[in-house]
RNA sequence: GCGGAUGUGGCGGAAUGGCAGACGCAGCAGACUCAAAAUCUGCCGGGGGUGACUUCGUGAGGGUUCGAGUCCCUCCAUCCGCACCA
């Protein structure tokens, strides 16, 4: 009989679907699995053949766990709040929750068609209002805690799109989403103090079992650094200029000081500032420019001096200069800094083009400070730095800081590169923010009792030109009573960023229906935290620490009772077009996972993403890839001709048999699921070798591929007429005895070449396996003088002769 | 500039410090066929040899080791983040 993967799949799927065969249990005295993957933002173009690969992969994880007694939690759903969305709403005049249905039931069907064993019944979506009724519960928990604040403040605004972007969707200066260039511009903004969990952030990387490169990359996010807070007299005054640095133990370098151009102490003393005319074009032409250009490989630096205003060294008591330029930022530290043109190669940029006095503090330099900033924390000891003197640097920091904190100058100070998260958006397609701005009583949070507070029904959804949400034009939804005094108010008509729904789904999806609560505390002491969670790298510093942040806040308000929200994170590769190139619409290589099911079938399309290299690293797609692993599945149906009676192993494959069963079992939770496949491929090959399968053989393979090819696997299993369903036998042992044989063929090494190879018993002694060996190459050794001779037991005998 | 990764046949890719190239693709030869496709069998890194064999070979150069694709050092190339964070 020819496979036909058409009729088969949709058969099984049908099946599945009747017989809820992957619904996740409530019983919770069961051990628990909960493998997670990003559920997918339902564009109009339909799933990418980028999709399956996650999916596909934990989908094996999860089948497998099954199959291993768990219960298991593998969940789907939709974040569908988000832009496109809502520009083609705007375009085509449709509601964005009709394209929103439109776009979600046709991803359903795409990913049904693949065959999934995702719990449909705990499908979300997070424009679902029984969904962000409890991301609008959230917000309020951050507002009351005072992790929400209003603030106004420069942010990074995308002329395109409308719309105020976060740091991390600002890339290269560009709106991550369009491609605008990003200007700066000053709004009032909903802010969420993530920065508050800088460290609980980092902390709880120890905890957790993530890629190493995603640890890394949120470290260098979060950006943390320790140094000193100075605080710098100014000349004459009372008041003093705060710096912050990570280099305290240069402080006897400090020639002059830099401020930034947006520096409140240029105002305060703007009546003394001989050069303000210069000051106040310098600050403008700042102001113009984007922090993308700003912060632009700017090789040449700009700056103004403060004319009539100087700080003083607080070690030397020395009068320096204080300089404005746009290289040193508001947004981090004190906006303000000492200048150490000798150790710090942007102060000796700064000090060059300024003609500003270089003074060598720290020695070891193989060049002299006037050539080159001696930064090395190393190797260097100081030097005319007074008590300083002779030490390296690690303890001069530590001296210095000592002394400061003593004379009460300065103090220890971490500081973090994580700036608060920007949480307003002016637009529609958002949840509303449920506050109340009430002019006597200020930011009201709405009453918990009255969300989810809905979208508003609108006739335009295009954000207004003077970057208001469109929900703003809505008077009779915006002006309600103050929930405090009754009086006059308005509702907030920000809504919130995409992020913010998915931002705790994960919570949702173990008790979705709950109208009480965003999930009982039963369910969740029960399933969390997250055992398995894959997803792309581009969400390392977006969603993955976002939902961490939210789910660190919601442990210490006491309702969820992990600490981190995922035990263990991986991430996959990229799906390229074939050559390497990628897949996009204008190059016209973009491949519809449709047309390959159509075409071979939806286990063809798992195999193949599955075996299509390593799962952590993109891979180009390959057509003649597909059909390699179409003709695997080919070969596996054709196993039916060749089954023979007999419920063990043929003496011929035992050990292959084990030897495959845990390479499989053990590739599976490896990612390696490449491997795994090739295992599989060769033993099926062995298969067609000897000429049969027994049916013994042929469960436990059936078992082994089912996670990888369901379909075609339960299809075999019925009809070879084993036992009830596939997906319900349990995963396969192996004797860890039988997965070595008895005799093995070892290679035989003069001076750590190979020169042959022999067959010798497992169990020989490394006497007896050099006794071989010798005999194997005495020809070789003739006339010849050992030296020595190694032997690895099942592995080599290496003979040094000379 | 900083951080991370990668570099192996014609291609995708395998190899706890122990026979480099598993598995797949492409290619070549043969079987089947009137023929083609599909399928099956065999070969398939380079040089040398009719041949059993031999020699070179994992980006480059050094080193450690009986033995290195794998460990260490230096360099080159490519990709991905971050980027004036004091």
């Amino acid at each position: 009989m020819e496979y036909s993967p058409k009729n088969i799949e949709s058969k099984w799927q049908k099946i599945w679907d009747d017989e809820k065969a992957f619904k996740a249990g409530t019983d919770y005295t069961k051990p628990k699995y909960y493998a997670l993957v990003e559920f997918p933002y339902p564009s109009g173009q339909g799933l990418h053949v980028g999709h399956p690969r996650p999916y596909t992969a934990l989908d094996i994880v999860a089948r497998k766990r099954r199959m291993q007694g768990y219960n298991v939690l593998y969940p789907m759903g939709w974040d569908a709040f988000g832009l496109p969305t809502e520009n083609y709403a705007i375009k085509n005049h449709i509601h964005p929750k009709l394209v929103t249905e439109k776009n979600v039931a046709h991803f359903k069907n795409q990913l049904h068609a693949i065959g999934y064993s995702f719990d449909w019944d705990r499908e979300i979506n997070t424009t679902d209002p029984r969904y962000y009724h409890w991301t609008q519960w959230i917000f309020l928990k951050l507002f009351k805690a005072g992790l929400a604040y209003k603030s106004s403040m420069p942010i990074n605004f995308c002329p395109s799109c409308k719309v105020g972007l976060a740091n991390e969707e600002v890339v290269g200066g560009k709106c991550e989403r369009c491609g605008a260039e990003v200007v700066r511009k000053v709004k009032s903004q909903w802010m969420l103090k993530i920065t508050e969990y800088a460290q609980k952030l980092i902390d709880g990387l120890e905890d957790v079992d993530y890629v190493e490169r995603v640890k890394v990359s949120q470290k260098n996010w979060i950006g943390r650094s320790e140094g000193a807070e100075v605080d710098f007299k100014l000349s004459g005054k009372e008041e003093s200029l705060r710096v912050y640095t990570t280099r305290p133990d240069t402080l006897f370098g400090a020639t002059y000081m830099v401020i930034s151009p947006e520096h409140p102490i240029i105002e305060k003393y703007a009546a003394e500032i001989t050069n303000l005319d210069d000051i106040k074009k310098y600050q403008e032409e700042a102001s113009k420019k984007s922090e993308f250009e700003r912060t632009e490989l700017v090789k040449d630096k700009t700056g103004v001096i403060l004319g009539g205003i100087n700080a003083i060294n607080p070690v030397n008591g020395k009068e320096i200069p204080i300089w404005i330029s746009d290289y040193v930022l508001m947004t981090y530290g004190t906006g303000a800094i000492m200048a150490v043109p000798a150790h710090d190669d942007r102060d000796w940029d700064f000090a060059k083009k300024f003609d500003l006095p270089i003074i060598e503090v720290v020695g070891g330099s193989t060049v002299p400070v006037t050539e080159a900033a001696f930064t090395d924390v190393q190797t260097g000891v100081l030097c005319n730095s007074e008590f300083l003197n002779g030490l390296e640097v690690k303890e001069a920091k530590k001296k210095i800081i000592d002394w400061l904190e003593e004379k009460g100058i300065g103090t220890r100070k971490v500081n973090y590169k994580l700036r608060d998260w920007v949480f307003s958006r002016q637009r529609y397609w958002g949840e509303p923010i449920p506050i109340i701005h009430c002019p006597k009583c200020g930011y009201v949070p709405l009453k918990e009792e009255e969300l989810p507070l809905l979208l508003p029904e609108v006739d335009s959804y295009e954000p207004t030109d003077n970057g208001e949400s469109p929900i703003a034009a809505m008077r009779n939804w915006v002006e309600v009573a103050c929930p405090c005094c009754g009086g006059k108010a308005e509702r907030e008509t920000d809504t919130m960023p995409q992020w913010a729904g998915s931002s705790w789904y994960f919570l949702r999806y173990i008790d979705p229906l709950n109208d009480s609560a965003f999930a009982s505390k039963e369910a969740i002491d029960y399933w969390m935290p997250v055992d398995w969670y894959n997803g792309g790298m581009e969400h390392t510093t977006l969603h993955l620490l976002y939902s961490r942040f939210w789910h660190k806040f919601l442990y210490d308000q006491g309702y969820v009772s992990s600490k981190e929200p995922y035990m263990k994170r991986t991430s996959h590769g990229m799906i390229l077009g074939e050559g390497g190139i990628k897949m996009s619409k204008s190059r016209g290589n973009v491949i519809n996972p449709d047309d390959i099911i159509a075409e071979y079938g939806a286990d063809t399309l798992r195999t193949y993403e599955m075996f299509i290299g390593a799962f952590e690293e993109s891979a180009s797609w390959s057509e003649n890839g597909v059909k390699g692993c179409r003709r695997f599945l080919d070969r596996v149906f054709k196993l039916n001709d060749i089954v023979v009676e007999g419920d063990a192993y043929s003496k011929e494959l035992e050990i292959k048999m084990h030897q495959t069963i845990k390479k499989v079992s053990e590739d599976f939770e490896n990612l390696k699921f490449n491997t795994a496949i090739a295992a599989m491929m060769a033993l099926v090959n062995d298969f067609y070798k000897i000429g049969k399968i027994t049916k013994g053989e042929l469960k436990t393979f059936l078992v082994l591929l089912n996670p990888v090819a369901p379909h075609i696997t339960e299809e075999m299993w019925e009809m070879n007429g084993f036992d009830g369903r596939l997906y319900k036998t349990s995963w396969p042992a192996y004797e860890e005895a039988k997965t070595v044989e008895d005799s093995v063929e070892i290679a035989v090494q003069v001076n750590g070449k190979t020169r042959t190879t022999i067959i010798i018993s497992r169990t020989a002694s490394k006497d007896e396996a050099i006794a071989a060996a010798k005999e194997a190459i005495a020809d070789r050794l003739a006339g010849q003088t050992i030296i020595k001779e190694i032997c690895v037991p099942g592995k080599i005998v290496n003979i040094v002769a000379k």
